[in-house]
DNA sequence: TTGATTCCGGCAAACGATTGCAGTATGCGG
DNA sequence: CCGCATACTGCAATCGTTTGCCGGAATCAA
């Protein structure tokens, strides 16, 4: 075993000839020592190099000053959609600044809650609060509810609780979407899906889409909507330029499926924005590098993520005090080159 | 404060009339509790759902069961980093197998050293060993050696130092891609860059490209190669491509670079591959993806992640016995359709 | 000088586990 | 029926902090 030698509190009361209570009240800034006496003290600490034991003190506060952050997907999945890894990163950079330190764990299937494979900060309690980004298993989610635990669902919420979330205006935002390319001249646009398309963000923005048809005038038909992966999004957009060739505006539950379909538009040989308009949703990175660059709905994700570790955060400092608070960010339009008038 | 019930050892010793000494070995599967009685102790555990307080266990065992992920760069740069994402992902996977917590930070100016703003896990000694992502301030390897630490650098390593490493095997790669290249019948050959170009692994990928050249008997010409961001490897072509219009292949210190060329060309009207060839390194999905979809160099990043993982954990159970290895992954060529013989 | 009041600092009990050591059955042979 | 070895099991110290409580010194007013 290594063998590495730690100042403790011990070591600075023996050093100065004072009580232990007394090092870690002056640590703490703790009212009850001379300043005089307390200077001595911190000068001794930093002498020695000394940092407390976090596992020392979280036994008796009770308290680790972690919190952790689950994600309900594959942690590959989690982390290569790009609208995630924004989230993770505001996430970051807010408990970095609180001095939290970020435990990462997913819990993908139902299994994982009973044969004990839960993410073992979870478990043993070895964060304050958690955050959970995207959707996750309704059982966990109980389950926290039941324990007490602090916890902030993030781009997910369950329709019928009352709990803590940070979310984007997916309705809204769809609707805004398809709005765009309506005020453009579109009159047949489509709308390309990703999974789950009954509930869930997606649904929301699909719902968003129909909302905005109807509004102006134009009958939702059922047959312009196909779900699908991202890679689906490719073959979606096939499917439906070859069966309803009217079509020359699509609306793309995100930015990965927008892309996937410019890329099916490209092996039919038509052009973008000149032949069919596409837009997407999220506002990725690829989403400017592309080519054609892809008008989006941005959502700032890097704000989402902080805002929900405020939350949390605040709720611990609070204690159980505080309503749960819905929040919800807007989604703004972002016109690049993907969409235009359409063809006459 | 939340009021959490939470059972601990006692309550199971209580409930059975037994020593806590015998309900700790019972559930550890040390020896000296008669087979029945360990049976009674487990149930009971179960039954009143016990979890074993972290802190309490790590404070006499001195290990917490968890390591770090420490990035040199911001965390959103890192995690927007398809290749590092990949990483992260084998570590998680690796660590969850073993049923390991992962903590993540970053640590990124050598300032945060000395302001105390070193990632709390470091500092407070709450994670057994640390994996090292990418490119990191050299004090802070010498700070975590020193204090005996146990970590592995992945994707990095310090020229002088016998450290625990594992690379990618970039001069091969970087020589692979060049002579794919050349084997298609290309003869000007320009290299894209990222920064730095002149050490670490843009700067081993750029000697493999160097090599490739000198051994089919084509002089390196320094004013081929290009460096700068990956924006900068959208103007490195053009600048390449308008100053050597002779230029028919193009080698790029990664995937993302690659594709700001490819970007580059077509503002110019050339087609890829038919006027340029272009090839990659990394094999990120997008160059998957992308269209025309992206001759690279496969780095196997989820096994790197993993094999990182291992090495860690090894040198935590058997203590400071091994040497140091460094592992090298191989970069495999993948053949995509951003590549084909030159124009005549 | 005395009594009240304040402020400091020491003492020791937690927190929840692990673990070496000592003690007590139990079984077996004599 | 007794002694001895061999399991088991209990006791208690320990890990490094925090924190309530208490005693003592110092200050001040009367």
């Amino acid at each position: 075993m290594r063998y590495i030698v730690r100042t403790t509190i011990k070591d600075i009361a023996k050093a100065l000839d004072v009580n232990i209570g007394t090092v870690s009240r002056a640590l703490n800034d703790k009212p009850g020592v001379s300043a005089e006496l307390r200077k001595k003290i911190m000068r001794k600490a930093t002498e020695l190099s000394y940092r407390p034991n976090g596992h020392a003190r979280g036994l008796v506060t009770q308290r680790t000053e972690s919190i952790g952050l689950l994600s309900g997907a594959e942690t590959s999945t989690f982390l290569s959609n790009p609208f995630y890894a924004g989230i993770f990163a505001g996430i970051e950079a807010e408990t970095r600044e609180h001095n939290y330190a970020l435990m990462f764990a997913s819990a993908t299937t139902e299994s994982s809650i009973f044969d004990g494979r839960l993410p073992k900060f979870i478990v043993e309690h070895r964060v304050d609060g958690l955050l959970i980004v995207g959707a996750v298993d309704e059982a966990i989610i109980r389950l926290l509810n039941e324990s007490h635990r602090a916890f902030v669902l993030v781009d997910y919420h369950l329709p019928g609780e009352d709990l803590e979330t940070v979310v984007t205006n997916n309705l809204r935002g769809g609707r805004s979407a398809t709005e765009h390319l309506l005020s453009l001249g579109h009159r047949h646009i489509a709308f390309v899906g990703g999974t789950p398309l009954d509930r869930g963000n997606f649904h929301e923005r699909l719902q968003g889409y129909r909302d905005a048809l109807e509004s102006a005038g134009i009958a939702y038909r059922e047959e312009l909507v196909r779900g699908g992966q991202i890679v689906g999004g490719h073959d979606a957009a096939l499917d439906l330029l070859d069966a309803h060739p009217e079509i020359t505006g699509i609306v793309a539950c995100n930015d990965a499926n927008a892309l996937a379909a410019i890329g099916a538009l490209r092996t039919r040989s038509l052009k973008v924005p000149e032949d069919v308009s596409v837009i997407g949703f999220d506002d990725i990175p690829a989403a400017q590098e592309s080519w054609p660059s892809l008008s989006t709905m941005r959502v700032d994700k890097i704000a989402m993520g902080r805002k929900a570790a405020q939350r949390l955060l605040q709720k611990l400092e609070e204690g159980e005090a505080s309503a749960p608070h819905q929040i919800v960010f807007p989604a703004e339009l972002i016109v690049r080159s993907s969409t235009g008038a359409p063809r006459k």
